[in-house]
RNA sequence: GGGCCUGUAGCUCAGUUGGUUAGAGCGUGCCCCUGAUAAGGGCAAGGUCGUUGGUUCGACUCCAACCAGGCCCA
């Protein structure tokens, strides 16, 4: 018995394929990628889209710094899909990776290695090792990203500490001169005494620190007493709140939130009675904490009034300033001011406070600093103060108030408090020079503002700018609104200098001519040029007496009298000036805008904006078409990655663990408009879903083996299952190309995994299985079945290519006869195309109410689609009466028949069901079908026929070779274990043997 | 605290202009096959649609507040 079995097995048609079930990707991937290099694929791409029409991904520059993590390669992965996609969609689509090499994190790094060293060495030499350092981590996150599988120019990136770039982008930031938009103002930033420098927010380490806390009436000047309620006799002033006494004399204003309830308070005092402004729901608080430290202060106390922080701003008060007797400031509105803590009346010096900054350029307040960089007040204190630290001056402020009666309480706070991060000493906020690029303000030649501009393009109805999702726009516009001037200069070493030279006098030399001459030299020299060249050499392009912008004044800036500046720019600025330096200086587009930026929704107040700007200023329009965002990678729970929660996924341990092309079908099947879910579990799963597809490919392949679709190439009879599986193909392929072309690559993923899944595996390629391994090798039935399988493979492997590029390079090697004008990678292929015709099939006939009487007999010429879902349904109605006879002991399906029960005398319904009658055989995988006549029919049935699955095992012998039951088992004498058809199929093998 | 955004089965996603008992696939459980076999197939369970109010004859869908989470600010 199992002799004849065997015998017949080796007559069957099985599945052959050198696609291997096993994907090891790990060790195929870095092979594919090397043999992609070897043959670089990416000049063949380029070549063969030549003459296509442009599409320009740029690439915003990740930071040279560290490894890849999760979110990076989220960002490249989808950035390396829309590449892909355009290029197989026929679009010249070049993609130029790059690195922002420049800033502090860097230098940061650089230092800590140096350690004690750091002090003596120049900047050059710091320069140099930062410069190692940015290149080092470039080409390993270069090899991280090929490694992902991510295709360009990575054998020649940009990177903004190359000579060119520079040039690129002092000549962006001339332009931005020219337009008179760069201007240079006090700005407090956080400085450290003990270094005489300014700090960056990441050199800032918070310690805890005792400092007093002082509570300080500012006197209202007496005219604007009478406007206050107040008991007859009493002092009126305004009770503020500060920690750092030692700014009480660069004071200029007092600072209300509108919004707040204020009252006014008789307070009877051992200094007399006075009566205070203070907000309402701090009163309790201060007067409970002025009793307990300084009892004998405090006498009865009521209030006398109440008025809203609106109000209070109406009344135009002004106070004589706590330190300078003679001077009046005003009181303003804020909206950062709290109850927290403090007064609700806040302390505001410009000079000394980031928010007291804001609010002084609002209300066109000095920006007042009298603290020199050494820490000590200048001339402009009154004499008690002056030449002394600001730590000295604490007491004597105190003092300085006690004396004049307006210090309510002092008292001892400990709070934490920046220190400078090398020296560990306290730092303060100290107003100095910087550099700013205006945003208001209108440019020279009467183009309206930056910010004018800039909302002109993002406001709702403009359709400058295409916003991927749709509510970008409403985000870049709010923040557009609110920023400030932006402020592009940074006091360290490690990056592109501000070209600013100096006279003597201190007047800054910074004109279009003089940037553009500093400009030539670095793009030959480098910025380290800056440190090793004079400026009469930085200068050589450049005469003072040929540069309209110094007129009459060309005499004070004799190049050979100038000293070179020292600031920076904020890296920002650098990668701001792509567009120029890459896009336009490498002839990817000859006119901004690119086609599009994709990048995480953090860059809308980062590279976004920062790039609209210098455009719109340079060349008045923005340098991109449309703003793609993706979502931040979260843990399983939503919560952020973080190393101290431990719930961070290490890319280059899944790469090493799984593979890429694992991790790219996880990045596709996310919905990356939203935050990204990401865990060990979650890129399993993706792994599971890698298999399905990679075994539906493999199938098919196997299923091909013998075919040649130039030779062998067979219609498909009407009413075949597999006009339904070329309909559902071409379906596929319209939706995962609208879904492609609309960027939503998770819907493509899904479609692809799903058809997979369901259509190719549970569906067709189950039905399919009796003819490919049973029929004789050339029968039509076989051979139509081969020819949708070839297009179902071609296509599946050209639509997968953009998210599974190395699998699907695999398998493009492993298709048997793959057509000859089919290019030699499946990366220079083009998407597959739907057929109109075809899917008309689908589309134009979908499922009506099964009434029996439109089931004539011309319809089903043309609705195989209307039909074939009814189909399915009576498949679904079978299979679920197949398991309740495998229930009852029919283990196999091929021991079953199904029986079509029709209504007697439904001619029209007997028809259909015995036009597809084989194919639902095939299709519920049962070794017969039949169709009987019976009296009534449940009316909700599909097609108005019940289906009915009985064992066959008493009924029919069972075929020998294709393990049907059947009745026509016997029928054939030569061979009586066999049914009709193999019977037929083994005298035709043996003939031709 | 402010701006923008998100919240449908354990997971990834569908749910059309508000309209019957909210759908797939994966995963899970049970079962089958052993001629796709470190594969393939079937069936089943699983959801108060973040919560609470409101508008409506009717709300996953519209409105408000709240809760949770994310990004950017403060």
């Amino acid at each position: 018995m199992s002799d004849q079995k065997n015998t017949y097995k080796d007559t069957l048609n099985l599945p052959r394929t050198t696609f291997d079930m096993k994907a090891n990707l790990l060790a195929k991937e870095p092979a594919i990628q090397a043999k992609w290099k070897q043959e670089n694929l990416y000049g063949q791409i380029r070549d063969g889209r030549c003459d296509g029409p442009r599409f320009i991904l740029h690439d915003g520059p990740p930071y040279a710094n560290g490894n890849i993590h999760m979110g990076t390669a989220l960002n490249k992965v989808l950035k390396d899909l829309v590449v892909r996609i355009k290029n197989m969609t026929g679009l010249d689509s070049p993609y130029v990776p790059g690195w922002d090499c420049h800033g502090l994190p860097i230098e940061q790094k650089v230092m800590d290695e140096l350690g004690a060293n750091a002090g003596s060495m120049t900047p050059m030499d710091i320069r140099a090792r930062c410069r190692d350092y940015a290149a080092r981590f470039a080409g390993l996150q270069s090899e991280q990203f090929q490694r992902l599988g991510v295709m360009g120019e990575f054998d020649n990136p940009y990177i903004t500490m190359a000579g060119e770039y520079e040039a690129a982008t002092l000549e962006v930031f001339a332009e931005l001169v020219e337009k008179g938009l760069v201007y240079k103002q006090l700005k407090p930033v956080h400085w450290s005494i003990e270094n005489r420098t300014a700090l960056a927010d990441a050199e800032l380490e918070y310690h805890d620190r005792t400092d007093p806390s002082i509570y300080v009436a500012f006197e209202l000047d007496a005219l604007c007493a009478r406007k206050v309620p107040h008991r007859e006799g009493d002092r009126v002033a305004l009770l503020i709140w500060t920690t750092t006494p030692w700014t009480l004399p660069a004071n200029l204003a007092v600072a209300v939130h509108p919004d707040l309830a204020y009252c006014c308070v008789h307070v009877e005092t051992s200094d007399g009675p006075i009566t205070l402004v203070i907000a309402e729901p701090r009163l309790e608080g201060v007067l409970a904490a002025v009793q307990a430290r300084r009892g004998g202060y405090l006498g009865r106390h009521e209030v006398l009034s109440r008025i809203s922080g609106t109000e209070l701003c109406k009344l135009s008060l002004s106070y004589r300033h706590p330190i300078h007797a003679d001077r009046l400031c005003p009181v303003v509105p804020a909206d950062y001011v709290t109850t927290e803590d403090g007064t609700g009346l806040v302390h505001t010096a410009p000079g000394h406070g980031l928010e007291d900054y804001g609010t002084g350029l609002k209300h066109g307040l000095e920006i007042y600093c009298p603290v020199r960089d050494d820490g000590t007040f200048d001339n402009t204190v009154p004499e008690f103060l002056r030449g002394l630290s600001v730590w000295q001056a604490n007491p004597l402020v105190v003092e300085h108030l006690t004396k004049a009666r307006t210090l309510v309480l002092e008292e001892p706070v400990k709070h934490s408090y920046p220190h400078d991060w090398r020296s560990k000493t306290p730092t303060i906020f100290r107003a100095t020079e910087q550099w700013f690029i205006a945003v208001d303000r209108p440019q020279v030649d009467g183009e309206p503002s930056l910010r004018k501009q800039a909302l002109a393009v993002a406001k709702p109805d403009s359709d400058a700018i295409r916003f991927v999702p749709h509510w970008g726009r409403n985000r870049i516009a709010g923040m557009l609104e609110s920023r400030p001037d932006w402020c592009i200069s940074r006091q360290r070493a490690w990056g592109l200098p501000i070209p600013a030279f100096y006279n003597p006098e201190g007047q800054p030399l910074l004109t279009p001519a003089s940037v553009r001459a500093v400009a030539d030299v670095f793009r030959h020299q480098g910025s380290d040029a800056w440190f090793a060249l004079s400026p009469a050499d930085l200068l050589a392009g450049y005469n003072p007496a040929d540069d309209p912008h110094l007129a009459g004044r060309a005499d004070q800036f004799a190049v050979a009298s100038l000293t070179a500046g020292r600031d920076i720019f904020d890296v920002w600025f650098e990668s701001g000036s792509s567009w120029y330096a890459v896009a336009m200086q490498r002839g990817l587009v000859s006119d901004i805008p690119v086609d599009l930026y994709l990048e995480g929704s953090d860059q809308h107040r980062g590279w976004f904006q920062l790039s609209l700007l210098p455009a719109l200023g340079t060349l008045g329009k923005p340098p991109f078409r449309t703003l793609l965002t993706h979502g931040f990678v979260v843990d399983e729970n939503g919560r952020k990655m973080s190393k101290s929660l431990g719930n961070t996924i290490d890319v280059i341990q899944q790469l090493d663990k799984r593979g890429a092309d694992i991790l790219r079908l996880w990045v596709a099947s996310q919905n990356y408009q939203d935050d990204v879910r990401c865990s060990e579990k979650l890129i399993a799963q993706a792994e599971d879903g890698y298999r399905k597809i990679r075994n539906t490919l493999r199938y098919a392949m196997g299923a091909c083996w013998d075919f040649d679709p130039a030779a062998d190439a067979t219609e498909p009879v009407d009413h075949s299952v597999d006009l339904w599986m070329r309909m559902q193909l071409h379906i596929l392929i319209r939706d995962v190309r609208e879904a492609y072309d609309r960027y939503e690559f998770h819907r493509a993923a899904r479609l692809l995994y799903e058809f997979c899944t369901v259509q190719a595996s549970s569906i067709y390629m189950a039905a399919v299985k009796d003819r490919l391994y049973c029929e004789s090798p050339t029968a039509v039935r076989r051979r139509a079945t081969q020819t949708v399988m070839h297009e179902l493979l071609m296509a599946l492997v050209k639509l997968l290519a953009p998210i599974l590029p190395h699998t699907c390079d695999e398998a493009w090697d492993h298709i048997p006869n793959r057509p000859a004008d089919e290019p030699a990678s499946v990366h220079l292929a083009a998407l597959p195309d739907y057929d109109e015709a075809i899917l008309h099939l689908a589309e134009d006939l979908r499922p009506v109410n099964p009434d029996q009487a439109t089931f004539e007999g011309d319809r089903l010429e043309v609705g195989p689609a209307w039909i074939w879902n009814e189909l399915m349904e009576l498949r679904q109605a079978g299979l679920a009466k197949l398991e309740a006879l495998k229930n009852a002991g029919v283990k196999n399906s091929l021991d079953a028949e199904a029986v079509f029960r029709v209504r007697k005398g439904d001619a029209a319904g007997a028809g259909l069901i015995r036009t597809y009658l084989r194919e639902l055989e095939d299709l519920l995988g049962v070794g017969h079908a039949c169709i009987e006549e019976v009296e009534q029919v449940a009316a909700e049935a599909p097609l108005a026929v019940e289906v009915e699955v009985v064992d066959a095992r008493d009924r029919y012998g069972r075929c020998a070779r294709s393990w049907k039951r059947r009745p026509d088992v016997g029928s054939d004498a030569q061979y009586p274990d066999l049914c009709a058809r193999d019977a037929a199929v083994m005298k035709e093998i043996t003939a031709s043997q």
